[in-house]
DNA sequence: TTTGCGGCTGTAA
DNA sequence: CTTACAGCCGCAA
């Protein structure tokens, strides 16, 4: 009745946290995949900002999505790029310089 | 409410 | 590898 305004977003996200949940471990995925995965194409970027706002005791592997290139989207200088790398080394992935062959630890649902 | 800007992007040149 | 531009979204002014 007085409010028919849902919250869109809320949903989104949780679509979107759901769906990186579901990435297994020992594979990677991209923003962009993750995105298209959760049903929205070209919203890359708000996976992005919603990993980046994720709490700490999420629970999410939040590790297992880089970029489209492969690559670790946080500075290679930050306590988060070395986790993320440390991560992922942990569940058998193989990162150099910030690097993860697509190919062969892509996530392909 | 509108506008502008920036981002853990993506893709093409 | 670097640069440029394109979409999408959240947030602050």
């Amino acid at each position: 009745m007085t409010t028919e305004k849902p919250n869109r977003s809320a949903e989104r996200d949780q679509r979107i946290l759901r769906t990186v949940a579901a990435i297994p471990a020992g594979a990677v995925s991209s923003y962009g995949a993750i995105a298209a995965l959760a049903g929205l194409p070209g919203s890359a970027r708000l996976v992005g900002r919603l990993l980046s706002q994720l709490p700490a005791d999420s629970g999410l592997p939040w590790h297992r999505v880089v970029n489209a290139q492969g690559r670790i989207s946080l500075p290679a200088d930050t306590p988060g790029f070395r986790e993320q790398v440390e991560r992922l080394r942990v569940e058998g992935v193989e990162v150099g310089g910030g690097r993860i062959n697509l190919r062969r630890y892509g996530w392909r649902p």
